[in-house]
DNA sequence: TGTAATTCTTACCGGATATAAAAGGCGTAT
DNA sequence: ATACGCCTTTTATATCCGGTAAGAATTACA
């Protein structure tokens, strides 16, 4: 999950895998797709998931079981995704194993939301990190490492801090004041000259030209964005 | 926390603050009370408890501003019990570093649940591995032995402290205040100074060089790290 | 009780970093 | 064509921060 978090979705409503697919990739997340219960653990198997969205609603097999099933081998982390609202069928799949539990219908952004929650969880015992990647650029959040061509460039706080508000809004533009409230907090009496200094002294260390940039473009009066991807 | 976990409540009305408490005992959790922001810090690091119960409509303080700074240096489980129901404030919670989010009026059994799941994980980290190893440095966790390149070298208890958090977390930064409230449990934010001299004889007696570490890296500004493995 | 080990306090140095101000470059508008 | 605004670069200064050292206070232990 170096790059990006692989998410299995198993769920047998064909518009619900279409609507998370997209969800997971405008959050750049892979996805896989299981539509029963039969295949998913060969799925698991094939495909090594960082996380299992899993529907307690499937025609071929009781969600619940199925949950237990998966847990006898393997501890990837699973959100129950189900129309099923009961108390008690949240404390079971809970006390089963799983490691969230969403009723139908969803808020998209709290889906995502749990789902960054649970991968950050699997990141304490693991070891990588969640990534921002802008083409050669990559930014280990976990590690606070950033590396330019697998070489490691050291930044300080505060070019850390510009870089990582740009790439968390890849190909997002980032008013002047938004970066400025996000890397010095309240003060914003500060005008957007700091911004420049230290927005130069990061594209000096991961060799960004002004004049014809490849990660940081200068959107005038505005703010930066990033390239995105 | 072998036994029984110890469960902070942070809660202003004392009718669910009693009501949780009788939940929790019935269960097998300890607990202790908080019925405001200001004097959850100290109770943190006072009670040092396995899991936080978080209520985010406190008089004296924003919730969300209050999970902020307890995650500043806190990595303890954190469970959201609010009245705001709004998908903003939930997502906002969870990515201010929540582990969970309940709306009110919720429901016993599920909240038992999801403690339990929240304990899981924190245990999954805990009980796993009883020997850090980082190159030729080795540290039993079980008999408190430490070898660096087949010679045993004696700490003492903060430098053993310090190097166990660090290696821990193999790879990752720990800041500084994260530190001090593993290694003395308080929150001296003001004054790193403590961690320099200590960072200092632990890396004399493991032989490394601050200007050229091979095992304990300086992260200015934000706190150390070990190479991973 | 005396000694050693450990921890805490204080102070200082050097280098890194943040801030401030001024100068230079480019495009645009009047 | 000139002046202006915006962004970039340069230079200079001050502050912060981490490493080091030495001694005091505390604790552990014999």
């Amino acid at each position: 999950m170096a790059n990006s978090p692989k998410i299995l979705i198993v769920e047998d409503e064909s518009e619900i895998r279409k609507f998370l697919k997209v969800a997971l990739q405008s959050n750049n997340m892979q996805s896989v797709e299981c539509d029963n219960a039969r295949d998913v653990p060969a799925q698991i198997i094939g495909t090594r998931p960082d996380l299992i969205i899993l529907d307690l609603g499937l025609p071929d097999k009781d969600g619940q079981e199925l949950l237990q099933e998966i847990r006898e081998w393997c501890k990837t982390p699973i959100i129950i995704l189900s129309a099923r609202f009961t108390e008690m069928e949240k404390v079971l799949a809970l006390e089963n194993g799983a490691d969230d539990y969403l009723v139908k219908p969803f808020s998209t952004a709290e889906l995502l939301a749990r789902i960054k929650v649970a991968l950050r969880h699997s990141n304490v015992g693991g070891d990588e990190g969640y990534l921002i990647q802008i083409g050669d650029l990559k930014v280990d959040l976990s590690t606070r490492q950033v590396t330019y061509c697998e070489n490691e460039i050291k930044l300080t706080p505060i070019e850390y801090k510009l870089l990582t508000e740009l790439g968390k809004n890849a190909g997002k533009v980032i008013t002047h004041s938004q970066l400025l409230y996000a890397v010095w907090g309240k003060r914003a009496n500060l005008d957007s000259s700091y911004l420049r200094i230290h927005i130069q002294h990061l594209r000096e260390k991961i060799g960004d030209d002004p004049m014809n940039p490849k990660y940081i473009f200068t959107i005038p009066g505005i703010g930066y964005k990033t390239r995105g991807i």
